[in-house]
DNA sequence: CTGTTAGCGCCTTCAC
DNA sequence: GTGAAGGCGCTAACAG
């Protein structure tokens, strides 16, 4: 490894000028500047960014924690905080929490202990006391896609209530009265807002949510297809409904047709997120859109704000759901 | 920020003492050790992993670079190599080359410059020439899903020929004999090698491919597309069509079908990758399946071998692809 | 088993 | 504008 000692040699200069003319270039003359610079490229020098961070004691990274990789749900959001910080010259790293609280409590320690400069973490698993414990101690945290009240300023996330109603709204507006959600899991803050966000449209048409026409499920496809099977074997007369995301709405989907029912004319269906697979399944899902590549944007830059203690007050952190239309609602037979 | 000393002087004892708690207990008595625990505990201690790795010249993390996070393809590699080394207890940290040649370069870089002790880099911008370079000074380098010849035992890849004459002797063994592809661009290394098993299988059945049915896409839904509409304007008679991937087949399905061409009666269609789109999209896609997961593992096997000098001779490098049989593929109509 | 003592590679005051 | 020197927090011989 050739190090800014043999540069400083190769150039017959001090450590302290190479450090310079790498950092403060403007505080060194040009000549010995051009004296470094083709040291350091005859030797192929790379400066030790870990011996750099230690020394500064700042790494000009951001980390990310995510449940996994493999869902572009996630993917997009760290496609999106990337592309906030590339053009500053930091870097993001990415970390993966597997889906447990644990898992996410680790990643962020884990990225604490890299001298991250600012950590953007998703977490679902930890509960909202644990995660206001680890706002309160590192100041450097922003949450992305939830809420958390206490710290609502490093929070970016979607309005999920507002999601909610306009599945509510856009189902009733098709002419519905019977009237289904497959949820998710109740673990999930997402998930209690949209039911609100829900319940509250419906009721405001003079409509109940019994407790009958809530099924939950687990945000997979075969979620969704047990999902409506029960729906339909209790009977209940249901026209429409709204599943938490759209794997189970396509789940709901292929169940629906199996029993016989067709979709939209027997069964509207409205989805969540705008996944691709909401665009290439036929019947084409009609859905709740996030602009998850915006919100993950919007985390880079704040965390890049708070990180450098910028000013934050022009990030925007509250951003709409948006209903995309397409062939899975219409309005009921009868 | 508590350090090591602080610690030390709490407990009473040498900051190397504490160092051994941390990474050699048991080369201390029991005694001084719960010290040095109801110390660190007391203070809430956490160690400076920067200063730790720059001491040690290891950071025991491997790092990864993709493409992009937004696409489960590199998303479920991902989540493989994380998967292969959680048990070690080591780390994986991701970066994306935004698909640029550059940024390929400058993410491996990166990691390096990060002490990475193993790094395993998808990339599809930088040639053959590039990339061995870099394999040729560093030796911890992995390559991901791609093969280059020289640096065979370093590479984990997909037998991509295997892919591409499945795919012809399925369409051969349907009745087929007119039949086309829809390749990705020329400069995936993965798209020359599809190519050439399959021209090889459609050889070896007496069957030509000439170049008027090779049309080029770029791996879109929308490519696929277009390039179906190109392959039936030319009036070729085609009634067969491998894509190099899910996507571009499913656009070229719903190109078909706007076209008034039903497929699989009119037009067989089989996709490459078995994303989640191929099962999911309608009729359901019949199509190549990589294991991009178990690719992604023994990735991550092999990055951790290398950075402890292990054997690696043990480590599969070379996956099948395999048949994945729905609904696109019939046989041809007369 | 434990403490002392050099570093790891770089940055940054402080003099000159 | 430049060099000397100390320090970032931790690890790893080397003695004892």
């Amino acid at each position: 490894m050739v190090t800014i000692l043999d540069v400083s040699r190769k150039a017959g200069v001090s450590t302290a000028t190479v450090s310079r003319v790498l950092n403060h270039p403007d505080m060194v003359d040009e000549k010995t500047r051009d004296l470094v610079h083709v040291a350091s490229e005859q030797l192929g020098y790379r400066p030790n960014r870990i011996a750099r961070d230690l020394a500064r004691r700042s790494s000009q990274t951001i980390g990310v924690v995510v449940n996994n990789f493999a869902s572009p749900y996630y993917g997009v959001m760290l496609d999106g905080v990337d592309e906030a910080l590339v053009a500053s010259g930091w870097n993001v790293i990415a970390e993966t929490s597997r889906e447990t609280a644990a898992g996410e409590f680790r990643a962020i320690q884990s990225l604490m202990d890299r001298q991250c400069d600012a950590i953007v973490v998703h977490a679902n698993s930890l509960d909202d006391a644990a995660l206001a414990e680890l706002f309160r101690k590192n100041p450097k945290l922003v949450l992305m896609n939830r809420l958390l009240e206490p710290f609502q300023s490093r929070c970016v996330y979607l309005d999920n209530e507002l999601g909610g109603r306009l599945a509510a709204r856009h189902l009733i507006a098709s002419g519905h009265v019977d009237i289904a959600t497959i949820a998710g899991p109740e673990t999930f803050h997402e998930v209690r807002s949209r039911l609100k966000g829900f319940a509250g449209a419906l009721g405001e048409a003079g409509l109940a949510l019994p407790d009958s026409r809530i099924v939950r499920a687990d945000f997979s496809l075969a979620g969704g297809r047990r999902a409506l099977a029960d729906l339909i074997e209790r009977q209940s007369g249901v026209t429409a409904v709204f599943a938490h995301n759209d794997e189970m709405a396509v789940g709901a989907i292929e169940a629906a047709y199996q029993m016989g029912l067709s979709v939209p004319d027997d069964l509207s269906v409205i989805g969540f997120d705008d996944m691709t697979i909401a665009s290439l399944s036929r019947p084409a899902l009609t859905t709740i859109g996030q602009p998850l590549r915006a919100i993950g944007t919007a985390c880079g830059r704040l965390a890049h704000a708070l990180s450098r203690e910028a000013d934050t007050s022009e990030i925007r952190r509250v951003f709409d759901a948006e209903l995309i239309e397409r062939e899975t609602v219409s309005e009921p037979r009868h």
